[in-house]
DNA sequence: TCTGGGGTCCTAGGACCC
DNA sequence: TCTGGGGTCCTAGGACCC
């Protein structure tokens, strides 16, 4: 029989920035959300010193001081890059393996004839620590749902070694009694809160619930949680990721933003991240969406964004910045302190096929080419020298709003120059 | 002073068709 | 006085995920 296990990086973020600088190991470690807006990851020392997840880093900066916590910005280079690193071992050592997020990944094994999956797991478990020295917890059930709870409970009973399998233990209900509705994988604030009125406080309760009480009140979505939960398989395995149907670039500022230039200079370097993005993964969108907001937590709240259609879909650069000034100057508005600007392509569609518009006048196939050969040509030379080596002229300026970033780990697994050096 | 970023899926309701 | 039935497609907003 096929089993299905989820694998995720314990801590994954804290975990890389104590991989690379070893001195972190055993000590309370925290890690900030993009502009160090909140606590997003806590190494188990700063988990039990009561810092909780989510926290906003102004409020506890003091706090972290007094306990000697370590603090550092988020390297999205260094996760990312440590992230494929486990996927390539993971895939090497399963069936068939679905990425689902940057840690964590859904794996199909088929059963040994004993049934037994503990010594795969263990096994799996000491090469990812040996091979990348990261901490990894397996959960092994028969749906991804079953897996994600098992998992839960591989982190949370001490005595299980990070390895947990639903099939081959007999205390499941007794267990179930004691993971708290909201662990359920699928169970976010409101369904907990209608299953905390109803009285259904643990997963074992949501397990045993009627079925048609739960799709009068949650439709589709609420059944297929319950079946996952009892083990049948709802969800598909995607050993292939779907392609995006949206692609979003949007950062929170520095500091306010007031003019029309410094939200032009923040809308084009998104737009041209997300042009990017569009030509890594090999689409092109039809559309464009330009938002900015001011800060949720001041009053008065001004948000507003603009949407484009593209004559013809386009993942070029100039192209893209063109169609976003006429958006950006839409959605300006002054004497307002904005907080954060973004951009979302929509309609992407694939660049194997290109539909044009009839009515619109065209450029020759050939300048479609031509400019296809420079986006092409900057991409690989900012691939080969460093990020922004080629930029466009309207990103260039002091960016006075760009984000905070005043922890920042160095770059030590992906930056020639940040490689750590061994002193023999 | 200061509160992240990037997604998917589902549903309800409106516009539109014959 | 009085106006059907059956369908598709699109969008906005909600809920949830990491």
């Amino acid at each position: 029989m096929r089993a299905i296990a989820l694998i995720d990086g314990n801590n994954f973020y804290a975990s890389c920035e104590q991989n690379i600088d070893p001195s972190l190991l055993g000590r309370p470690v925290v890690v900030l959300s993009n502009n160090d807006g909140c606590i997003v990851a806590r190494s188990p020392e700063a988990r039990a010193l009561g810092i909780s997840m989510g926290e906003p880093y102004f409020k506890s900066r003091h706090k972290l001081k007094r306990f000697n916590v370590i603090v550092r910005s988020s390297n999205y280079a260094l996760y990312g890059d440590m992230s494929q690193r486990l996927m390539r071992l993971l895939a090497m050592h399963c069936k068939n393996i679905e990425v689902y997020s940057i840690d964590e990944a859904f794996v199909q094994i088929d059963r040994p004839p004993d049934q037994d999956l503990l010594p795969w797991a263990h096994h799996l478990r000491a090469l990812v620590h040996q091979s990348l020295g990261l901490p990894i917890s397996i959960g092994i059930g028969n749906s991804k749902g079953q897996a994600k709870l098992a998992n839960y409970l591989a982190k949370n009973i001490s005595t299980c070694a990070g390895i947990f399998d639903l099939n081959s233990n007999r205390k499941n209900k007794e267990l179930l009694k004691k993971v708290n509705i909201e662990e359920v994988w699928g169970v976010g604030h409101k369904m907990s809160h209608w299953c905390r009125v109803r009285g259904i406080n643990t997963a074992q309760e949501l397990h045993d619930i009627n079925s048609h009480e739960l799709r009068s009140k949650f439709g589709i979505v609420g059944v297929r949680l319950l079946h996952e939960l009892r083990g049948e398989v709802c969800l598909p395995f995607k050993v292939i990721p779907s392609p995006k149907e949206q692609t979003c670039v949007s950062r929170s500022f520095g500091r306010p933003v007031t003019s029309l230039e410094e939200l032009r200079q923040a809308v084009s370097s998104h737009i041209v991240l997300a042009s990017e993005k569009l030509r890594r993964q090999n689409q092109l969108a039809g559309a464009i969406t330009v938002f900015t907001h001011t800060s949720p937590f001041c009053h008065p709240f001004y948000k507003q964004s603009a949407t484009t259609q593209l004559n013809t879909p386009s993942n070029d650069t100039g192209v893209l910045l063109t169609a976003s000034w006429a958006l950006t100057k839409k959605i300006f508005q002054p004497y307002r302190l904005l907080s954060k600007a973004g951009v979302i392509m929509q309609k992407l569609q694939s660049t194997d096929y290109l539909q044009v518009n009839l009515l619109e006048k065209h450029n020759s196939s050939k300048d479609l080419q031509r400019r296809e050969r420079l986006m092409k040509t900057i991409d690989n030379l900012n691939k080969r020298y460093g990020n922004k080596t080629i930029n466009w002229a309207v990103c260039i300026s002091s960016q006075h709003w760009d984000m905070r970033r005043k922890h920042l780990s160095h770059s030590k697994t992906t930056h020639i120059i940040d490689l750590p050096i061994v002193y023999s």
